[in-house]
DNA sequence: ATGAAAGCGCTAACAG
DNA sequence: CTGTTAGCGCTTTCAT
């Protein structure tokens, strides 16, 4: 079959092929009779509007990206909730992409991306990547980076105040009554990560009184919170910390599970809190409190900053937007 | 500035564009000294190909869509991995796309995929959705339905056989001494739920010496699991059921919370069996017994199907893929 | 309200 | 090995 377009449609509905691009894209100008001939002539041929013809005139897209480093994180997913909501409001399409943490296939979709011609990029990343950024930038797309504050004053970005955040968390631990605390996380390297440590230690030396432990862990993943528990259980009572901020909820969760299981009272004995309040800390076996990020405004607030950039929203005077951290105090730090 | 294209390159470089489009495309048919002037042009410049140019001369994208209801779901997430690799060794890229499980943004996002030319989508969902398909197709972008068989032999699928998965998970209880079986899930009007019941069924019929209890619910969450843990724990002993089927693990993790927090033992009293064994399942409270569909081979088939609908690839006689389920044993169906 | 025509950036066929 | 050129499908002036 002859590929149908816009010249096949108007021939079919006997108009010229500029009425009917006026009819797909200022359906006002076109008048009644000729609209319904060519609506008609449409749904016949089966005509579906080719893009690139489009985007080649026009010379822009109307689609943005989303690059997450996994998608399967309920933290991104919630997120893309926002932006896609967000986008939509404004017209645009969202492409998301998946970059597995790995360096190349973000590279990848970097470039794909750029060939593309969206309008602008949300790009989370463990990586340094603000060059790869800056370099897209002077070649005509934009980004926000997401997650992570720039370093760079030319490279917007939104993200939360993990230095706040760990200090929400250890102080909540010290006002219960912890003093042994523990820090369950990393690696240091992660400049979240480091930051959240920053704001316990920030909270424990001021309060005088509490002393502070370090866990450092590669990998922040339940069962990884199974063999710090395990370790934690086996110590005997006056070793252990009476409270411990795990640095994302998964760590929590395993946790709190080995623990309990070990015969460890929480948050009796130990208090944990986490962080990231994904949904499963809500509903886990004890009710995890955890540090909450803005979720669903941070997406729309991150599709709101990239369109100030690409110049569809006026200026602002900032383009570093944090936002700062909750705390949601479940049962696992409720005591008495 | 001036946006840069193959003619400023070319200019550049002092050759003409079909030697760079030459460069671009057929690397070796160009003498290494312009090679050389025309990279050094294009860094220069920070030259990026435009897609739109491109794919408007070419009659074809290099990309594929892979539209799911849920993201963050880590039955689709694990497969989009498997989709990612293969699909990057056959030289395509992917655009994912979140329908949210709503009719609108799926239809918005067939449509978006149709006029950016896609090679190909993927598509898993929950609704009936193969009428679109089948319009799409004789549009010309073929698709694979992934997760559920097709009904229409003209549409191509790949699927689980949850009949079968059903009846794994109901005679393994049964092996183990259940017999009085609880099948917690719904809607039933969701062929996969259906056929996990009518698998499951067909185990306890065989038996002939167990029963089917049907617990039916609306959302498949870790919470639902709760609360019906709430009511399972409530009854009498001799009401209580003594092997549960979960139809996903999300309410068998919830269930097996629930329970084991009001003192009924799991799995002695009570054995429980989930669905789709997510990392969840094998990291809660009690490890979870779990059907597990063969997910990364399923990305990866899922591509090469789709590649062959293309004609990428040789035709292959059938094109309706069933995966069959295994099982994996853990503790909470593991007595003695 | 409608039509005619130019041209967006690129690739491949062809000529040299 | 390199250059010239036509044209992919679409939108948008500019006339009428």
């Amino acid at each position: 079959m002859p590929r149908v377009g816009i010249r096949e449609v108007a021939a079919l509905a006997d108009v010229s092929m500029g009425t009917v691009s006026h009819f797909l894209n200022h359906p006002t100008r076109v008048s009644a009779e000729k609209a319904k001939r060519i609506q008609e002539a449409i749904e016949k041929l089966g005509f579906v509007r080719n893009n690139a013809g489009r985007q080649l005139r026009l010379g822009r897209s109307s689609t943005v990206a989303y690059i997450v480093p996994d998608v399967s994180n309920p933290f991104f997913a919630t997120i893309a909730e926002g932006v896609e909501r967000r986008a939509a409001q404004a017209g645009l399409s969202v492409f998301l992409a998946n970059s597995g943490g790995d360096r190349a296939r973000e590279d990848s979709y970097l470039a794909l991306f750029e060939e593309q011609g969206v309008r602008g990029m949300l790009v989370a990343s463990h990586d340094p990547i603000e060059d790869r950024l800056a370099a897209a930038r002077t070649r005509g797309t934009p980004s926000v980076l997401v997650g992570r504050r720039a370093n760079s004053a030319a490279q917007p970005s939104i993200s939360i105040d993990d230095v706040s955040g760990g200090y929400l968390a250890a102080r909540h631990l010290i006002e219960i009554g912890c003093r042994r605390i523990a820090f369950v996380g990393g690696p240091l390297g992660i400049q979240q990560i480091a930051d959240r440590l920053q704001g316990a230690s920030n909270a424990v030396r001021e309060s005088g009184t509490a002393m502070l432990e370090i866990i450092d862990i590669e990998h922040r993943i339940i069962s990884v919170g199974h063999k710090v528990g395990a370790e934690l259980s086996g110590r005997p009572a006056e070793h252990r910390p009476d409270g411990i901020f795990a640095v994302n909820d998964l760590l929590g969760i395993g946790l709190v599970q080995t623990l309990v299981g070990n015969g460890v009272r929480v948050p009796e004995d130990i208090a944990v809190v986490g962080y990231d309040d994904i949904e499963y800390a809500e509903n886990s076996l004890v009710p995890l409190t955890s540090v909450r990020p803005p979720h669903e405004d941070f997406g729309i607030a991150a599709v709101d900053l990239l369109l100030t950039v690409i110049g569809d929203a006026p200026l602002p005077a900032e383009t570093q937007l944090v936002f700062a951290p909750d705390l949601v105090v479940r049962r696992s730090t409720t005591r008495g």
